[in-house]
Order: structure tokens, then C-alpha cells, then sequence
DNA sequence: CTGAAAGCGCTTACAG
DNA sequence: CTGAAAGCGCTTACAG
């Protein structure tokens, strides 16, 4: 058996309210009676059991966090960069990959409130899953509007955009292709393109973007559009992708239509986290903030946990910064 | 206040106990009776407490997970699959990221402790951390030999290494040198690097290693080390490097130097993460069975957990597999 | 400064 | 087939 709270006031030979209170440092206790309580413990390897605790307090210390998979190097990073924020702070994180599966996303709500998380964080894509009306459990979201009363941190996108097509335009750029995935997925990536579109205007060219379908729908649809922008547009000088997986296809298939990179075509990714840079540190990209974005996150998820600051219905936006590779 | 099952109870007109009794179909309970209750419950729009059943149950079906980070590709993938095989399996993941910190990961032992896990699966290196005399824990640890009961799952180290220098053997390579990390340091790489060894001696071919330090030790440390192996052997034919990321920096300097892969200079690396597969195809590598792993684990761990199974001091080892890639 | 008692939300022998 | 009571391990008003 474990040994609980009895048995360390057995083992000190005082109550178990003042074993409790020597725990929580609460009231004012003799630094002798500390003192026996502590050796009590040590004795007899007493853990404190914190569901117990937690059932009490109404206060469980553990959020929620809910991601498409951390296979995903972007949500891998933020994973271990928002755990580790919560670890500082004092809070431990349930894992829930959804694998994009509303279905099971919605089964990971349900369980995370059965275990009385105190908040979630969640990065993923599946709008309509919430219940609004009563949906009072702390939420953060990453880079996606769920609902008005859900705050949302994220990486600026709009600016993240300018910034790679200006870099393509001082690079000497004029006709840019902008390659991302498709419009009707309300992804932040949208930001990205009405950037490319924006500055692309301003600068009196024009905008041409290929919509490259979801990954898993068909394996080779992406290389196929990123062929057809080549067929379609000889003289492409640049292209700005709204990912860095997207601009590593564009320079596969570059190279094998033998376009030197960076002379004859440059290109710009989007994302840069540390998995790319490291294994790939020739790509221009633009490195989104992740750490600050973790966080942020944490932060303000437990400003509303600890009721610090009333439901804030903020848009928090870290600028995003360039990665000089070679492809540009 | 959130509904509890007294609530129900009194909605439902019965008693708490029967309305327990329907949600762990327990015991013989009419029809109707389950109706009206399951009635009452989506009305005042009921959701268990799992922290008082798992008090009262001494089960939470929590499992802990210590990783080093979840930023590393091999990890993050890992964390995936275990958290889905939990799932499907009705478990859930407290995700740990130790950072390699002794300290950090004592803290997450007492944590997860705290929090009663039913059980832990460790993919972490730091030995000595777990009292091993009284440590009842239902515990798995990936690919590191903790103690004596914890029982390892893992690919088959040797055996990958072994393909790798008999891919290199057959393409034709006689000068084979090997890149791994320290040797001091009890990983797992050691077994790649015996079955190197062993494998050259019995093509009666000499074993060279070159060690590289822990890469946060000194950044440009790994291609200085690369780069004294090139100046030292200029008729490297190949080269098996013991992860992915030693593998791309060689192959990096090879391009340096203008040596040309594969026809001068093959090069075999280790991992075979999803993610170098998706981001650097090309590259030849033995893949470990991530998925399998995790599998395993999640299993293994259950059957410790739900006793089905005595403290298994089992070594369950996964053959890896090879990925063709073009630097071979 | 310390202890006995009630309660956090649930479950399960034990009666009826 | 159903309910009252005790208990999971802790904490905190409330007395003394």
C-alpha cells in the first residue's frame, strides 16, 4: 500500500491536519513539528497524491493540448516549447493528436473535461466542434479563430508574406508565383496569400498563386501542380510557398528541369523550424516564432485559468523573421 | 457548478447510486431505468469526474511519457504513435520533454508519481535516476537499459547496422568509415557501431570510427570532425554515419569538396524519421520501426499495468529496414 | 498552535 | 432490482 497522509501523522505522531498543513505551508506550524513531519515523510517514502488533492481544490494543474500530430516538425516544436513553458509554471500537458479526425478531436474534448483539465491549447483545424453557448473551460487557440470568446495566438502571417515577397522583389523578382493550399481550408496560410496578392498589386505585377491539394489526398498532386506552373509559366523568377515542404518540392523539381537555384528561379518557404534549418539550412524561409508563440499561449491560457485577467478575447500576432538559406 | 451525479440523480429521480451503476453497467438495471437516467444526464448535460473515480478506483489510465524533446523528428514521430496507440486503448499521455536534464526528469518522476500514473514509458538516457529497490512503477523504457526489471523495446540496432555496411559492402565500397557519437555515452548507436565493426573485420576490411561530440556541446564541432575524416582519407569510398543529421552534414562537405554521391562517395545514415524521408528523400538510410516501437511499448506497458503479464524483464528488438534513397 | 469533522465526486459492498 | 452508508486521500473551516 502507499502510504498516505494517516500514515505520516502515525509516523510523526501529530494529525493528519497538521501533516496537511506542513504540506501546503498554511497556517502557522513550529519549526520543530516541520521538522517531524518532513523526517516522517522521508521515512516512509510518502508521495502526496494529487488527484486527491486536485478533487478538493477543483484545480487539477494540467491542460489540455491538442494538436494534428507531432510528426509535424511545426507542432512537434511547439509541443515541447509549450510543455516546457507549462512545466515552469506548474503545469503538466495531456497530449491529444488528432490526426485532423474531427471525430476523435471531438472524443479528446470530451475526455479532457472528464479529467478536469484546467485549459487547452489547441492548434487544430475542426471549427463547429465547441459548444459555444457553454463552452466555459479556458482555451487558448493557436492560430485559429474557433469562436468570438476564444482568444488566438499566432504567428503573423500577413507580415510573414510581406516579408517573403519583398524579399523576392529586392532580390530582382518580378514575376513571383505564389504556391499554397487550398482557399477553402480557413488555414492562416490564407493571410499569406492575401499578402503575396496585396504587395504583388502595389508593386503593379501580377498575382498568380496554384492551390496544391491536402498532402494525404493524393500522394503526387503536389509535384503534378508544381510541374504545371513550370509548363504554364516559363519564365518564373521567383515563387513564394506557403510552405517549407511546398518550396522543397518547387526545388526538386527545379532541379531536375536543371533552373539553377538561386540564378535563374529563387525561392521562399514558409515556417523554418528548427528541423528544416537543420537539415536543410540552404532554404530561404520565413521562421515563424514558435517559441514566443508556446509562450504566449501558456501565458494567456493561464491568466484565464487563474481568473488574472477576465476571458480576453485577444488576437495576440508575433512577427515572424527571414531565414537567409541559399535560394534566394 | 458543474452537474455531479447527484444532480443526475435527483433529475433522473433515483438514487446516485443507481445512477452510477447505469454509467459503469454495473450490476442489473432495467431498460427504462437506463433511459430515464441517460435522459437526465444529456439534460442537465452531465460529464463524470474521472478525478473521483480514479481516487476511489486507484487507476487514472494515465500514462506518463518522458521524452528528451518532442522538437527532435525521431521523438516527435515516437510521441505520436504511443499517444495513439493509448488512446486506442483507452490510456491517456502526460507528455514529459526532460530536455536531457537529470534534474528536469527526477522532477517528472516525483510529478507523474504525484499524479498516479498507472504506468511510464521512458525514452530518455539518464540512468541512475530511479530508486530501483522500490521502484513498483509499471515501467518501458525505449532503447536504454535502466535496470535489471524494466523491461527495453527498441529496433534492432544491430541489425540495422549490419544492413547498412553490407548495403555499402555490396555497391561496391571497401573503404568504409563510420560516424557515431560518443562512445562513452551508453546509447544505442553503440550496437550500430559493433555490428560496423564486425562486419568489417569479417571482410577482413578495417574498422575506422570517428566520434563525434554531443552536438549542443559545440556547434561546428561535427564538421571539423567530418572534415578531418576527408583530409585524413582521401580515398573514402563510404561512409555509414550512425544518425541522419551526421549523414547530411557529410554529404554537405562531400558537396564542399566536389565529390561527387553516389559515384565517388556513398553514404548510408540512421533514423529514417518520416520527416528526412519527406524532406531529404535522397538520402539512403536504415529505417527504425517507429511504429512498431511504440506499439510494442504501449502493449508491453499494459500488460504490466493490467498485470495481465508478471514485471516482464523482456527485450523486445524490431528489425529496422532500409530506405533507397540515391547517395548509395 | 493543533485536532475532529465534514466534504471534494465518485463507487461498491451490504442490506433490503 | 434499488438505496443508504462508508470510503478513496486529501483539505479546510471551525473549535479549542
Amino acid at each position: 500500500m502507499k502510504p498516505k497522509i494517516q500514515d505520516v501523522a502515525k509516523a510523526a505522531g501529530v494529525s493528519p491536519t497538521t501533516v496537511s498543513r506542513v504540506l501546503n505551508n498554511r497556517g502557522y506550524i513550529s519549526e520543530e513539528m516541520k521538522k517531524k513531519v518532513y523526517t516522517a515523510m522521508e521515512e516512509i517514502n510518502y508521495i502526496p497524491n494529487d488527484l486527491a488533492r486536485s478533487l478538493y481544490n477543483k484545480k487539477t494543474y494540467i491542460i489540455g493540448l491538442i494538436v494534428p500530430t507531432t510528426k509535424n516538425p511545426f507542432f512537434g516544436e511547439l509541443t515541447a516549447d509549450i510543455e516546457n513553458y507549462c512545466s515552469q509554471r506548474g503545469y503538466k500537458a495531456l497530449i491529444c493528436n488528432s490526426l485532423n479526425n474531427a471525430e476523435k478531436e471531438k472524443q479528446y474534448w470530451e475526455m479532457l473535461r472528464r479529467n478536469q483539465v484546467d485549459g487547452v491549447i489547441v492548434c487544430t483545424y475542426n471549427r463547429g466542434l465547441l459548444d459555444y453557448n457553454q463552452h466555459q473551460l479556458p482555451t487558448v487557440a493557436i492560430d485559429h479563430y474557433l469562436s468570438k470568446s476564444i482568444p488566438v495566438v499566432g504567428s503573423n502571417n500577413y507580415q510573414g508574406g510581406e516579408m517573403a515577397v519583398q524579399k523576392l522583389l529586392k532580390a530582382g523578382c518580378r514575376k513571383i508565383i505564389h504556391l499554397n493550399g487550398p482557399k477553402e481550408l480557413q488555414t492562416p496560410a490564407n493571410f499569406r496569400r492575401k499578402a503575396y496578392e496585396d504587395i504583388m498589386i502595389e508593386n503593379g505585377l501580377s498575382p498568380i498563386t496554384y492551390e496544391i491539394p491536402e498532402d494525404f489526398v493524393e500522394a503526387g498532386e503536389k509535384v503534378k501542380i508544381i510541374n504545371k506552373m513550370f509548363d504554364e509559366h516559363s519564365n518564373i523568377e521567383g515563387v513564394f510557398a506557403s510552405d517549407d515542404m511546398i518550396a522543397l518540392a518547387v526545388i526538386r523539381e527545379a532541379e531536375k528541369r536543371h533552373i539553377q537555384i538561386p540564378e535563374q528561379l529563387k525561392v521562399v518557404g514558409y515556417d523554418g523550424t528548427e528541423t528544416i534549418r537543420t537539415i536543410f539550412p540552404a532554404l530561404s524561409t520565413v521562421k515563424q516564432p514558435i517559441s514566443d508563440i508556446a509562450e504566449s499561449a501558456v501565458s494567456l491560457l493561464i491568466q484565464q485559468m487563474e481568473g488574472t485577467k477576465p476571458v480576453s478575447k485577444d488576437e495576440i500576432r508575433l512577427n515572424a523573421t527571414f531565414h537567409s538559406g541559399k535560394t534566394i
